[in-house]
DNA sequence: CGACTGTGTGATTCCCGTTTAGTGTCGGGT
DNA sequence: ACCCGACACTAAACGGGAATCACACAGTCG
């Protein structure tokens, strides 16, 4: 839409100068925003005052609101698939891995708890439909690599009860729900944080896998 | 329009006569919305033309549109925490009864999808502060009803790890993460439901209670 | 008969995301 | 040198949300 790629001839108009400036300017203040007021608080009006353009000049460089709030949500996704990859990769036993990668998963969301809110609590109300694309693939990206191990583990006969499948949907999940409740209900009297991560995950590992 | 039917002579002006039915009305056609749409879709206007009302008149019998909600999710869980309050009474072990109303919760869950986002999902952005006093309240007694046998099985020293309040909370939040993934994912590939609970159930109480 | 009160309305306010139409500027192509 | 079109941008407006205001009706009480 806004970049010219298909000027087969020589010096056409770069996409330089204050197009791509403003881009980036205004992922960094929407970043801002989003990061420190959450979804319905990242206006397209706030937004814009703090780059200092009118609102209209987002959608030079944007579809719409989502698709800025995405962008930046890719970004963070992004550096857990990274994190996992690199888990992935250590030449350590396969529980260990997935206790890895959950413990990540984790932190990552009581680190980023709006972005996460918005790629892994949107509802369809929010966000609608097929607009999370890329960001949505991430997140399945991150989940491959993280059912890696476990069907090591199920392929080791080693899993108690139920499919690889559906044991890295419920580990993936009860650790979902953990960092959701925290991040929803902030004001509950929660037990220490470690604690909690620590018994979800040897609960279940100890409950699924056997040694 | 009129609703022109009762005429009791007697007893000084009260707020009845009208005002009870329009409550129960608008009560019933926000219901009906919030069902079907969810959060977003049950507009005040919406409701309102489903009662044959000008929006206005909502704000008659209810303080603001969350109130209108709120109450109706007050309703469900109040049927959830009866559910809870009965399988406390019965004469069965306590990991039985811990199960019963885990299983008992997922499946109001996912029967009420749009109620249960609405009050464990709901980010502080969409329901913002204290508005939800009564329904939280209720959230609050359930999760009392279903940490009793928790804090039983504690007790007796059969808790592999952890304090009791923190399995109450890794296994509600266990529960609330499966669920809330399969209402916000609905497109995902899942295993089938039923094996995703009893993975989840019997993989975390084997997990954290010794037999 | 007023006056008062509960119930309802239409117009209005203030946000929101998004669209439309128009302005200025700049880089070539001729 | 000239004009043309693409680009970055803007002001104004649209439609829709929640909520409020000023006002219009019943009835009922004194």
């Amino acid at each position: 839409m806004t970049v010219a790629l298909k000027k087969p001839h020589k010096s056409a108009r770069k996409p330089k100068g204050d197009g791509h400036l403003r881009r980036g300017e205004i992922l960094a203040a929407a970043e801002r925003i989003f990061i420190a007021e959450g979804y319905a608080g990242a206006t397209i009006r706030k937004i814009a005052d703090a780059v200092g353009v009118s609102s209209t000049a987002l959608y030079m460089h944007f579809r719409d609101k989502d698709q800025i709030l995405l962008e930046i949500s890719d970004d963070a996704i992004g550096q857990l698939l990274a994190v996992n990859v690199d888990i992935a990769h250590r030449p350590i036993d396969a529980v260990s891995r997935v206790k890895l990668m959950l413990e990540a998963y984790m932190r990552f969301a009581l680190d980023n708890p709006n972005t996460y809110q918005l790629v892994f609590c949107g509802s369809r109300d929010v966000i609608s439909k097929e607009k999370q694309a890329a960001t949505a693939d991430l997140g399945d990206r991150c989940f491959e690599e993280f059912s890696g191990p476990i069907h090591e583990i199920a392929a080791s006969g080693r899993l108690r009860t139920g499919s690889g499948e559906s044991a890295a949907q419920v580990l993936w999940a009860a650790c979902h729900g953990l960092v959701a409740l925290m991040i929803t209900m902030p004001d509950r009297d929660w037990a220490p944080r470690e604690e909690l991560m620590q018994v979800t995950l040897d609960g279940l590992l100890h409950g699924l896998v056997t040694d």
